[in-house]
DNA sequence: TCACAAACGATCAATATCGATCATATTGCA
DNA sequence: TGCAATATGATCGATATTGATCGTTTGTGA
């Protein structure tokens, strides 16, 4: 077996279990333990994982994989005041005892912070969104069967006879890659399916971007701008966004950010 | 078992319940109990949990009280270390890359705790369940779709068309309230109902009980004995119990508590 | 208060892992 | 093919971890 082989193999399984011992690793590859220790000890001054003794731990999460994974937690970050805000108003739209659904992301997710002392029926595909409405509030959580999916933190059912369609809602928020004359865009095919089968459970469809999706562009177009009722973004959008939207007849709420929220990285675009 | 992984399941542990005894620790992780004292010492001074007498704590004071509410968390600690053994049996059954269904309660959660090594398809009705192998296993995590019921800690929907419909596995893991000659019985219509919906998706039935259970009774009958392909129960069973199954065709395995069974005592009756 | 059991800490032997070294096998190249 | 460079496997002394034992401390209940 090749070199390049068994690092690929240690790699893969420093993946799927935290940590590996030697002995797993001379089994997988039929090799010898010297060369184990060779390959953990070159991956780790290449920094792909992390040599402990016994074998080797995944470099990337010391604690937790699953949930608080990757592309949440980096994203979650991102522009965190801004997203707040949007939030903030995206709840002010609601009135208790009104049912509403809400999307996977980031920006969703911030809702939750402000749905503590609310009790509604909430419809949701995210896991972590589900976890902390459980956990924080009283609302009366409802989550969509299927798989989940780590990367993305949703729940996705290939098929189409779920109980989604069983739910329907005065709103459903969301949030998006990008934003534009087209319609709403995404990244992700699966965030893509995921989205089509919540949006025509409700009556309106509320987007919650940041100004900055205003100018991103991607490939996959979701739906039209006609579609969507009401767009929460924050006081970075221009002039002739506003009126794009207002021309496909589409609510704009411009959402300030509050002086306990922090003033700095306020604008980038 | 290595030390990092001592330390990563030790830690699940104490995030899962405030406080955990050396005992346990010892049972769970399968090594003596200087080296898990080691272990806790170790972690203490990382500052990632507090050592306590018995055992070690977490280290933020009482954080959530949603989730593990009462009724979960009082019935957690009861027969704690038969569970445990009771749930060990039950992941041996499982092979790997074998898809499971375990339905939500207090018995079949413990299986988290030896599924975290394991890569399988499991499908599951339990919030609980789900987020523990999400955040500590590998393991491919179906949910099915519905309310959340705060109390029983279940999802259920009142729909018959979700994707459990969709789901077939190998095995089915469940608890139950009691066990008798008339079968299977459980106290929770709600519990009834979303365990009737994950029966007929298994090939073979598998129940979790402790011995007490063969002396309870209870009003709601969910299946007869001949639906049942398994029993785990502990050592406290008495004969003409064992001698029921049998009659009934039931296979039994016995799960012993203290001793430590690192080899699985398999008897396929 | 006292007796008793559980938990603890220290110690030591057994075991597992490591690092270094050398012999052997494979690969690359002239 | 022949040779050098590199990769691999095996061995062995050094080191770290583990589990058992034992005496001590702590908590509990009569």
């Amino acid at each position: 077996m090749h070199e390049k082989e068994r690092h690929r193999i240690i790699l893969s399984a420093v993946q799927e279990k935290p940590v590996v011992t030697v002995q797993e690793m001379v089994e997988l590859t039929d090799s010898s333990e010297a060369t184990i220790r060779r390959d953990i000890a070159a991956l780790h001054v290449q920094k792909r994982l992390r040599r402990v003794r016994g074998g080797a731990e995944a470099i990337s999460p010391p604690q937790f994989i699953g949930l608080a994974g990757r592309p949440f937690s980096v994203n979650e970050t991102l522009n965190a005041a801004q997203k707040r805000a949007i939030a903030r108003e995206a709840v002010n739209l609601c009135k208790d005892g009104e049912p509403i659904i809400i999307n996977g992301g980031t920006t969703t997710f911030q809702m939750v912070h402000f749905l503590t002392g609310r009790r509604m029926p909430i419809f949701t595909n995210s896991f972590p969104i589900a976890e902390h409405l459980l956990k924080h509030s009283k609302n009366t959580v409802m989550l969509s069967g299927g798989t989940i999916y780590r990367e993305q933190n949703i729940i996705l059912s290939p098929f189409d006879n779920d109980v989604t369609r069983n739910f329907y809602a005065r709103r459903m928020f969301m949030g998006a890659q990008g934003l534009g004359p087209l319609g709403l865009m995404e990244g992700d095919p699966l965030l893509i399916q995921a989205e089509q089968k919540l949006i025509d459970q409700a009556d309106e469809l509320v987007v919650l971007v940041d100004s900055s999706k205003f100018r991103m562009r991607s490939s996959l177009i979701l739906c039209g701008l006609s579609r969507i009722a009401t767009v929460i973004t924050d006081d970075g959008i221009e002039d002739r966004e506003a009126k794009m939207l207002e021309t496909a007849g589409v609510a704009l709420v411009v959402a300030r950010k509050q002086s306990s929220d922090k003033e700095e990285s306020s604008l980038q675009a």
